[in-house]
DNA sequence: CGCCTGGTTATTATCGACAATTGCCAAGTC
DNA sequence: GACTTGGCAATTGTCGATAATAACCAGGCG
């Protein structure tokens, strides 16, 4: 039975696993993911560069077979792509897939999640929310970009989370490492930390409101916010940024 | 080195490719995703239940490190879920999160490849095309819903192929197979099928005229359409369709 | 002189066995 | 009588080796 849906022992397992850690985390194939998917998004393995699974298992010290799972839990972040009996090779993100798929989609998700998250939000969720945004203002006065971009991503993580939609949670799972990708690639630096905090201040503060005409807006706001900031600073200028919603006029 | 991005020979690579088939279709591993996949879409396994590995790699007469791959691609595909030291279960769709994100994410994939595609479309791509739409139509004559969802399924991926986006396409192929699962859940009899070829058609004539500011809607109508006769039929009727195209008036 | 053909090697895919983890159950203790 | 604690059984996770696959290269043939 999957943990928390158990028969009616739920309550004692729920303690032991909150008493742990969130996730087991140890798995040498979530050590593999976590350190390839990094390497990956931090540039360290360029566009088309081959991973292969003996050279990794040995750099690594263990056996091929949690490389080869590590490898398609990758693939389905789309960090690298899986060619049958080639190998597998580190993907491209194009500025225009960018922004013509990943924001879209993860403005979908968003859109769904993050009203249905403030519906029922627990007060702790919201005060953990609350330390997150904190913990990136602080890290804005310190320029820690690379903390700012964790927090970040655990603040979106844990509200989609609280929406209780599997997956909505699996969907922006799989978009999300390629959107931070995107970042280190476009605004590796010079980013203004003080206004990536003040924003998720601003969405934290709608959260909180739960205003059911407010947030939609908002969340759009936030991620159209965060996109067009980090291009305008790489000089990368689209043709046009196509995002559904703003499609309903140009049509 | 990838298939296709050789440094010369890629001609003689594309010519092997092409004279076998498309994929190398054999592998373990694959046979098993495509075995459970169809399970799952078809309801032999009921969502809660328990994917065991070595069941099924004695079942399948295989060993289990193919079927342990297997789980983490159809985990990609949203249709089943790991719990590390637990097992794979079968996930659930709700009526709301296929309404809330499922469709809305593929309406913002299509919404980017579709028109991406129409706009470089080779001649065989279209006569492919065609060919699948009249396939659809003699089935639709005789009745045959199971393979009407087949070619469905191909004209969209043929179709989403062909804009040359790695990412369009694999969250395509990620969101598709829980779409599937729905409409075999809510609408598995009583489909009416010439309207189904007929929206192909439709979608297809559009695709020949390639004409920029017809095609957005069209993907949309197609989309929205098949999804609220797929609802009526099964009398669900939630309490809006949010998607993000028809929320722009609203917020 | 170029194309086909067979061996060679690098790499992936699979195997079967073993180790580690977890939940369960029963015995023991306060 | 309820709670803790230890061992038991079922299941997942990992290993190291072997088999299968496909690109590369050299030699032979038209």
């Amino acid at each position: 039975m999957p943990p928390g849906q158990h028969t009616s022992q739920t309550g004692r397992l729920a303690d032991k696993r909150a008493v742990k850690r969130p996730l087991p985390a140890s798995s040498r194939r979530q050590q593999v993911v976590d350190l390839l998917r990094e390497a990956i998004i931090t540039g360290q393995f360029a566009a088309g560069h081959q991973l292969k699974q003996d050279q990794l298992a040995e750099e690594f010290g263990v056996s091929p077979a949690p490389i080869r799972e590590a490898f398609r839990h990758l693939a389905s972040e789309g960090l690298v792509e899986h060619f049958p009996n080639h190998g597998v090779f580190v993907t491209d993100v194009s500025a225009e897939e960018f922004l013509g798929v990943l924001l879209p989609v993860r403005m979908a998700i968003e859109s769904y999640a993050v009203p249905l998250a403030a519906s029922q939000m627990s007060d702790e969720t919201l005060a953990e929310l609350e330390r997150l945004v904190q913990a990136m203002e602080e890290s804005a006065e310190s320029g820690d970009l690379a903390a700012i971009n964790e927090y970040d991503v655990r603040f979106h993580e844990l509200t989609i989370e609280s929406a209780g939609s599997v997956h909505a949670l699996q969907l922006w799972r799989s978009v999300q490492p390629r959107i931070r990708a995107q970042i280190y690639r476009l605004s590796p630096r010079h980013q203004n930390l003080t206004e990536i905090a003040a924003e998720h201040r601003k969405l934290l503060d709608a959260l909180k409101r739960n205003d059911a005409n407010e947030l939609p807006q908002a969340i759009e706001e936030h991620i159209v916010e965060s996109a067009t900031k980090l291009l305008k600073r790489a000089d990368v200028r689209p043709h046009r940024l196509s995002f559904p919603q703003e499609a309903t006029g140009t049509a």
